[in-house]
DNA sequence: CATCCTTTCCATACGCTGTATGGTTATGTA
DNA sequence: TACATAACCATACAGCGTATGGAAAGGATG
């Protein structure tokens, strides 16, 4: 079909392949940090990159591929901090939480897409939070309990990004919004909502995502703490000691599947 | 354009529409369940319904709302238990996350979406949560951590879903896979990781998403009541004592920004 | 009754997507 | 020199969301 005295077509001269997967993905992470994830589409990544469409599929074998390419990318870039025997285990697991979530939040365009794609992502992640399973390991817990803490600690910071990304500002206009909203409510829908956002006043309900973060690493910390005070006791690490009793003093009937 | 003799075209007889945003909406989310949300295309839907594409905007303005609408059918359908009094607020607050947990994993195929779409659920979320908010105030909360405790908790439900999701199976065969993608780490790579998982063994690694999810609501109630200890022996509730000093015994440096 | 407006539905078409197919050419190897 | 292979390009197709505008049935109004 094509006339045989056209330029266009063939192969490359010699060093100067103009593709390879590299090149390509770069220049996908470019348009997806500048311009959104709709903006990828792959005519436009081959027009960055100056090439026919068809020519990505040599090195990517579809679309699926250049956005698995891309959290590969992303996870690649995640850098866990020296361990530092120095500081408690608790500071350490904090630490690599701050690290996962600055890692996927630096593409904030493409975190939904990572998130999403976890059957595919776990993977990666499994062998990526090492520094997870460390500090858990020096705070004493048992192995079945450190797989535990450690999946929690993950799907939390996985529903945190998502919220924290799906919004554009740092600190989210919430306050009032949420007022309005509470305003609206049917008399007496939501007593205790009512109460506490009332309480709390639309200077007090301003969310900053960091604070946001750092109360929910307490929480962890403090729960996995409790959780595992029997075992930590008769290693003599930790002295002080009935927390697991004052978490579960009033709750008998917890039901594990 | 349209020849005069043509059957088709034209408003239906009366009492017969054949469209409402409700049959639309139920007919999407049929599809959604039955073949995943990737099946629901506008023409799709339309074909289910006997109509013309366009007949679908005259009732919703685009596929976002019919999207929309289908994430507001699901929160519509949560339903939280009776709090009963008689259960303690650990047990209450448990059962409010086993709800919203269940509402989300009744539509699978619909539950990425909803997440995805945090900013416009967030809003419905806010008010669907008043359980939460209940149990905690029971349980003695200042506002503040009320707040915090609730949003790290809905967090965490969230990023849990969205590996539960991700897998079709209910028990998620995570362990052959991880074993032997740890068998290919580099050596002394993730010496911690190579331990935990050895020491656990394939039958100890199965993954049950059941009891990882009430293993995480232990985690939490743990660390929620560490950190209301003071609040809650002012009130005379609890009477032992010492949890939040656990969690930061050798914390001095917590930071949150 | 006739007229007009509004609502509901339909037909067509546009620009966009991912990618299947198959052609053209420069290169490494025999 | 011959050939297989790899890298690139042109074309085309089916599908998408939806803009535009026409047709027909009521309801409201005279």
């Amino acid at each position: 079909m094509v006339k045989a005295g056209k330029r266009s077509g063939g192969r490359p001269r010699a060093g100067e392949e103009r593709l390879s997967r590299e090149a390509i993905l770069t220049a996908a992470l470019r348009i997806v940090d500048d311009e959104g994830i709709d903006a990828l589409t792959m005519r436009r990544l081959a027009g960055t990159l100056g090439v026919n469409p068809m020519s990505l599929y040599h090195h990517l074998p579809n679309k699926a591929a250049v956005l698995a390419g891309l959290a590969e990318l992303v996870f690649a870039s995640l850098e866990f901090p020296d361990p530092g025997d120095a500081v408690s285990w608790q500071e350490q697991l904090k630490d690599a939480a701050r690290a996962y979530r600055n890692a996927l939040r630096a593409h904030p365009n493409l975190a939904l897409q990572i998130l999403s794609d976890t059957s595919a992502v776990s993977a990666v992640v499994v062998v990526t939070v090492e520094p997870f399973y460390r500090a858990l390991d020096r705070g004493g817990l048992p192995a079945r309990q450190i797989v535990e803490a450690v999946n929690t600690l993950v799907d939390f910071i996985h529903g945190f990004l998502l919220g924290e990304v799906a919004v554009r500002a740092e600190t989210f206009d919430l306050a009032p919004d949420l007022l309005s909203r509470v305003a609206e409510l049917p008399e007496g829908k939501a007593p205790t909502l009512v109460r506490v956002v009332s309480e709390l006043g639309a200077d007090g309900l301003a969310y900053d995502f960091d604070s946001g973060f750092e109360s929910a690493l307490a929480i962890f910390t403090a729960g996995i703490a409790a959780g595992t005070t029997n075992a930590v006791r008769s290693t003599g690490t930790v002295s002080a000691a009935t927390s697991v009793d004052i978490a579960n003093q009033t709750d008998p009937s917890a039901n594990p599947a």
